[in-house]
DNA sequence: ACCGTGCGTCAAGGCGGCGTCAACAGACCT
DNA sequence: AGGTCTGTTGACGCCGCCTTGACGCACGGT
């Protein structure tokens, strides 16, 4: 996966003793809090701080919360959960058709908040997270989530066990990868010690791909070791 | 948009009563719907009928909850939105965090659980139907919304099976997809080896869709791993 | 110098996966 | 009931990939 990084979390209350436990609670969980204190302000919020998740109190001063909501959907997906001290039908109606994510009424448990604050992220997240994994060379290209390898622009076939082997490498570009790591994880578990797998793989990848094969500069060797993947 | 068609709704739940009041309400606001009386029965009929949505109860007569949302998050991302007796905060964090999208306690009002379906809907909607449903080849195109094929002006037929696969290449163009992936999208979490099904469709596919069949330049092989649609 | 070890290269099978054809059962329509 | 369409399953030939063996080479130790 790409994002190591905490999620952030813009929290919308005009009252600042739950603005106060949120963001307590929140940065205790690993999130990283900004706040608002009113409307305008969480939509300037939202536009300068991208936050991956909104949690928005109902009942604040200055705008409706449908107001806000609405604001913020005209131009932006980021998931939103309402709270409110009002139990009413219609007021959730009115918020989750307005776009809202979620809606969770107060008095709620942190906890509670909590999952739900994670499934809203989970769920934004899984489609944008695909677009990561393009690694280059000098003299090639690596889609690892399309797996395709181009070189010159010309796209290059590699097998199955070729596209393993040289997986393995790129995720761990930089790093030594152990002869035995490697036949244990393309070959299976049974074959550590069938290194001779290894110096047939290699060279075919460093044929369709190394300019000069015989003197690889991103497959190398390191004798007695392992392999290891330069970019 | 897209979806002029009703959503499909599968109802999960037990007690006949509240299945049959679901039913009525549902299908009184243009939904389609889908019921099933326990666990297995909701995972077969999420593999059989692809619904839009799941309503799943708790406290079925064979599956535990939870159970029922891995077994379908599994291979499945379909929004799940549980409905339980149980108010317990542990019961929906962990129904929440097993991978449901929304928790809604009994009793409830219809009016909201209606909008919390319609928010479901609409976040799996603009994700999935990301604007270009429209793809085209050098000898064929694809419409993804209205589900049809033209090729040379006329328009091609595609069954329902032959849809799906292709659907999932298109939908992933450019990359490849996993054997696995296809079986499990296709035909469901149970025939993750039955790597003949592929051979056959593709086969079809390619024979309905290429030029040259025996030389497919879009429905491409990538041989023990899986196959690749190339615009 | 000699030998051993580890690496790189090439080529020759064996076999598993793939494509294809065809038969069959079930669903659906008339 | 009869017919058509679809999904499923089996048989079979073929190609390509994996495997395996043989050999040359570089390097280091004795």
């Amino acid at each position: 996966m790409s994002d190591k990084e905490p999620s952030k979390v813009l929290v919308v209350d005009d009252d600042p003793q739950i603005a106060r436990a949120l963001r307590i609670n929140l940065s205790a969980r690993g999130y990283q809090v900004v706040t608002a204190h009113d409307g305008t302000a969480a939509l300037k919020a939202v536009a300068e701080t991208r936050p991956d998740v909104v949690v928005l109190d109902l009942g604040l001063p200055d705008l409706d919360g449908v107001e806000v909501i609405e604001g913020l959907r005209g131009w932006n997906k980021v998931p939103i959960i309402v709270l409110s001290a009002r139990d009413d039908s219609t007021d959730k109606v009115q918020a989750l058709d307005a776009g809202a994510d979620d809606y969770v009424t107060k008095p709620f448990g942190m906890d509670e908040l909590l999952a739900r604050l994670r499934a809203a992220v989970r769920r934004s997240g899984l489609s944008a997270a695909d677009a990561d994994a393009q690694v280059e060379t000098a003299s090639f290209t690596i889609d690892l989530a399309a797996k395709k390898v181009r070189r010159d622009g010309a796209e290059v076939h590699l097998t199955k066990t070729e596209w393993r082997l040289m997986e393995l490498l790129v995720r761990n570009r930089g790093r030594l990868v152990t002869q035995k790591q490697l036949l244990h994880e393309v070959w299976g578990p049974s074959y550590d010690t069938e290194s001779h797998y290894l110096r047939v793989y290699v060279a075919q990848l460093r044929r369709k791909l190394e300019p000069e094969p015989s003197r690889p500069r991103h497959l190398l060797t390191e004798p007695g070791m392992g392999y290891r993947f330069e970019p």
